[in-house]
RNA sequence: GGCGACGUGGCCGAGUGGCUAGGCAGCGGCCUGCAAAGCCGUCCACACCAGUUCGAUUCUGGUCGUCGCCUCCA
């Protein structure tokens, strides 16, 4: 089966022909470590993440980078707010960010850059555009010539001539120059060394040169918020492509925004959940879920009912695989079996959905049939543990790329009180008391456990 | 104003020129001491108006509306 992707430079969906057979590299832009990320961030890391999970699954060897920006505008002004260096204000929420993310359960990129560690590339990718006659110093600063590159404007669909100026200021050429490296201001606490004197890099340069640096000149995917694709991906576009002569990115992958009570969620707007918050109180799986509900270019509406609604779903995901769980014991899965079966084909058409652009809601769809076959088949009774234990673990198999394979997790087993209690409303049950054994339900509900009548016999869940 | 995306059933959210999305909620049934879970059945769709077509929710044009970008932004 082969990949297909959207890609926003050609507006088309188009089979994604890796630069080297059989490997991708994937780049997404990061965070600006200023403050705490919300959900909305979350989501072009998600998208990375389980796309390369997928990719790994489907004998892809991926490389994912994303980066920290950890120095910005934004930073300095945050960290005079807090009458902290911006340093360690940076460090502080790097790895605040770190942590957050961490706590998805998806794993880490396989490279990490901050620009903190990346200036001698910046400035020799600086050096290079000057070089070149693609950018030009002033004043301390330097600029990009945007006349420079004919296609400017061609992923976000611009029109030179209708554009605003990215900031005014008079030691560009031209208005719509923008900046690479910017001259030390008063009041910043922090700037590195360069041939042009004291300063940082601008905010686009140092992601062309992160990605250039971690994946080549030439790179596969870049993924990002499609907030992002002007100026920031256009900006890095014109400066990577005049600086190499070559395409920068064979497919710009852009993920669509997370809507809160009708608007983008944005710090801007206020209208934020954090993602800590989020993660504190619907867990990481209800998020997951959410996010694997829409296509990742979707906007995505993010609500009270609409993480409700994930949570349910991952409800029925996760009682399916303990019932599954009850009956194949501890058999080991065979194939063959028409449970087997059905699972191989859900996973074929989960595979399939995911190479179709990332058609998650499609593979979610896959999924949940095949819970309602082997819902069905276990009612029926007559299904081998060997069968279920099969589609059990393909399914998990299958949970795992989406990062909800926890489903599946075996809970620890009811302490001997809620066992004996358990027992003790069996024997009242058998002589039709009852009351009695409703007050155990009710005693039992103290100790955090529910009792379910299967069809043979009762179990003990967590509340 | 310019550029782009989109308007699907009670809600979320896929997809397709004629063939079941899926989840959540509702209703009926089965099972059940109760409850829960599950299964079966079922109601509620493709913003509006034209056009193309044997046939459009799916293509084209228009209208209305929503969202994103054009400024920091995932």
């Amino acid at each position: 089966m082969t990949l297909r992707l959207y890609d926003s430079l050609r507006r088309s969906t188009n089979d994604v022909e890796p630069l080297t057979p059989g490997q991708l590299g994937l780049y997404v832009c990061g965070p600006t470590v200023y403050g705490p990320v919300h959900v909305g961030n979350a989501r072009p890391f998600v998208v990375a993440m389980t796309l390369a999970r997928h990719l790994r699954r489907t004998g892809w060897e991926v490389r994912v980078v994303s980066n920290l920006t950890d120095i910005n505008d934004k930073i300095y002004t945050a960290a005079q707010a807090e009458g902290i260096e911006s340093r360690d204000l940076a460090e502080r929420e790097s790895a605040r960010y770190l942590d957050d993310t961490s706590r998805l359960g998806l794993g880490r990129p396989d490279v990490e850059p901050k620009v903190t560690e990346s200036l001698p590339e910046i400035v020799e990718m600086i050096e290079g555009l000057i070089a070149g006659g693609h950018a030009y110093a002033s004043d301390g600063d330097v600029y990009f010539r945007v006349a420079d590159f004919p296609s400017y404007g061609a992923l976000s669909g611009q029109k030179i001539d209708e554009m605003q100026p990215e900031e005014i200021t008079s030691k560009k050429q031209a208005p719509l120059d923008f900046a690479l490296w910017k001259a030390q201001k008063p009041g910043e606490d922090a700037a590195w060394e360069s041939p042009w004197g004291m300063g940082r890099p601008g905010w686009h340069i140092e992601c062309s040169a992160m990605a250039m640096s971690a994946l080549g000149e030439e790179i596969d995917i870049h993924g990002g918020g499609i907030d992002l694709k002007f100026p920031h991906h256009e900006n890095e576009r014109a400066q990577s492509e005049a600086m190499t002569g070559r395409p920068f990115a064979r497919t710009w992958l852009h993920n669509g925004m997370l809507r809160f009570g009708g608007d983008k969620m944005s710090k801007s707007l206020g209208n934020i959940d954090r993602l800590s918050d989020a993660l504190d109180r619907e867990g990481n799986e209800t998020l997951l879920s959410l996010f694997a509900r829409a296509q990742y270019r979707s906007p995505l509406d993010y609500s009270p009912d609409s993480l409700e609604d994930a949570r349910k779903s991952n409800d029925r995901l996760r009682e399916a695989l303990r019932r599954a769980a009850r009956i194949a014991g501890d058999v080991a899965p065979a194939e063959g079996g028409p449970l087997a079966t059905a699972a191989a084909e859900a996973d074929a058409r989960f595979r399939a959905a995911l190479d179709d652009d990332f058609g998650t809601p499609e593979g979610l769809a896959a999924l949940f049939d095949l819970v309602r076959v082997v819902n069905a088949a276990t009612d029926a009774g007559d299904v081998s543990p060997a069968d279920v234990a099969q589609a059990r673990a393909i399914l998990i198999d299958c949970l795992w790329v989406l990062g909800l394979d926890g489903l599946g997790a075996t809970a620890d087993g009811p302490p001997v009180e809620a066992v004996a209690l358990m027992q003790e409303r069996e024997a009242a049950r058998a002589t039709k008391d009852f009351a009695r054994a409703d007050a155990i339900r009710d005693e039992l509900k103290v100790l955090g456990w529910v009792v379910q009548d299967l069809a043979d016999g009762p179990e003990l869940q967590q509340a």
